[in-house]
DNA sequence: AACATTAAACGTTATTTTGACGTTTAATAG
DNA sequence: CTATTAAACGTCAAAATAACGTTTAATGTT
């Protein structure tokens, strides 16, 4: 099939912001500032320029709002339904990000009026913005069943409690602290520090940090996590 | 940011066909038709219109090589950087699909000189479809761990063998048998049927089909299959 | 200083699952 | 009737599991 008759559509990025701020999972949105839609909640998003490619397309709008670099960006799916834009053919390319909300400097919130939302307390979005948070909130789940990239969401260190707080709001279930402290650390992958954050408990609680020298040879393991039925319901 | 002073790029679908035959895993090429790179081995594609969303574009072009409905189709990966097609700028969202080789019929073989190759002998390919078909792979590779998606590269009855000859193929290692049967019948996803598939040995394999009934409540169940350290080398 | 309180840490136990592997069986060929 | 072959059936010690209880560290109050 010859390319010269191929139709051509525009391209735009959106991008699903994940945050996690010690104890919830939270969502980045942006109320829109134009027509058609304005002042409605939004995923941030930007389109996609004749010389740059789609990741680095990605790359460029997630820094434009947050002002991070080295934030971990997965592309997520493509929607492309006809008449998912009102004004013209537009195919979106979603990912997803995940960020420490500690880390994140709110210097652009005033260009942008960005607000984070509790993962359980989204508002509705505009067009398919909806389907996306939630095709994102289950890839969220598959890829953290098999592969430690929910660390991204914790800074440097990090408590026991506070990364069972995080699988506990992303597979929305109640982990037993018992058994998902001793799985993990049975995993290899944690350096426990002498250091406490006495922020959550009396006693307080020991910081952890990842064991990079360890960590491809033991990221399989994560998987031990979740092998019970109730943690599998996303299926 | 207003859309009319989005580029607009020309957006292209690839399919990797992914099939089995009963004892390997295979991949359908065609050699291209046409300028640059004509006479070579590719994946079949073609181009979204405009009247039609990505995915009815991707079963729309699959539809038109193999002559199948209902072929198990999922959008895996969009692949934008600049210069990957060298006539003009395109995207390209690559799907893979899954299919019984003995319900694909050859009618279209002599229009596009399609060829199944083994998933370990596949020739280079043009572009960055060898990108894609290695991405294709380990997307396989994480989801059967968590799905049984694999099924629909078998027909209707299949036997125990068959079922883990395609395992070996997909997870590059050799289960052990005992352990593989135990584990898979201990699902509860399959019934077992009266007859024997005398092919393989003299005393014949029982046939079984998929429990449609327990299908979802066992589906999670699939993840046994998996655990141990060998199998879980594509993370 | 003593006591109360709280969440984190440490732990127990019966059951289930696991990997590694051997043996028996069904059916065909000679 | 015997030989052969792959499928089916199985054993076993070790490891992991879910469910849950107890102890500890540290702070606040009296």
């Amino acid at each position: 099939m010859k390319n010269k008759a191929a139709p051509h559509i525009t391209v735009a990025i959106d991008c699903i912001v994940f945050g996690f701020d010690g104890s919830d999972l939270k969502l980045l949105l942006v109320k829109r500032g134009f027509n058609p839609e304005m002042n409605k909640w939004s995923l941030m998003g930007g389109f996609v320029n004749e010389d740059e490619s789609v990741d680095d397309a990605s790359t460029r709008i997630l820094n434009k709002l947050t002002g991070l670099h080295g934030v971990y960006l997965e592309q997520l799916h493509t929607f492309g339904a006809v008449k998912r834009d009102t004004t013209e053919r537009t195919i979106s390319i979603a990912y997803f990000a995940l960020i420490d909300i500690a880390k994140y400097k709110q210097q652009l919130s005033h260009d942008y009026h960005a607000e984070w939302f509790p993962i359980k307390n989204v508002p509705s979005l505009i067009f398919d913005h909806d389907a996306m948070v939630e095709e994102a909130k289950k890839r969220l789940q598959y890829k953290a069943a098999l592969h430690p990239i929910v660390f991204e969401l914790l800074p440097e260190k990090f408590t026991l409690p506070q990364i069972q707080s995080m699988y506990d709001a992303i597979y929305e279930v109640n982990f037993d602290k018992r058994n998902f402290s001793r799985k993990l650390l049975s995993t290899g992958l944690l350096i426990k520090l002498n250091e406490k954050d006495k922020a959550g408990s009396k006693k307080g609680a020991f910081y952890y940090m990842l064991d990079k020298e360890k960590y491809n040879e033991n990221l399989y393991k994560i998987f031990s996590l979740i092998i019970t039925p109730d943690h599998l319901q996303f299926l």
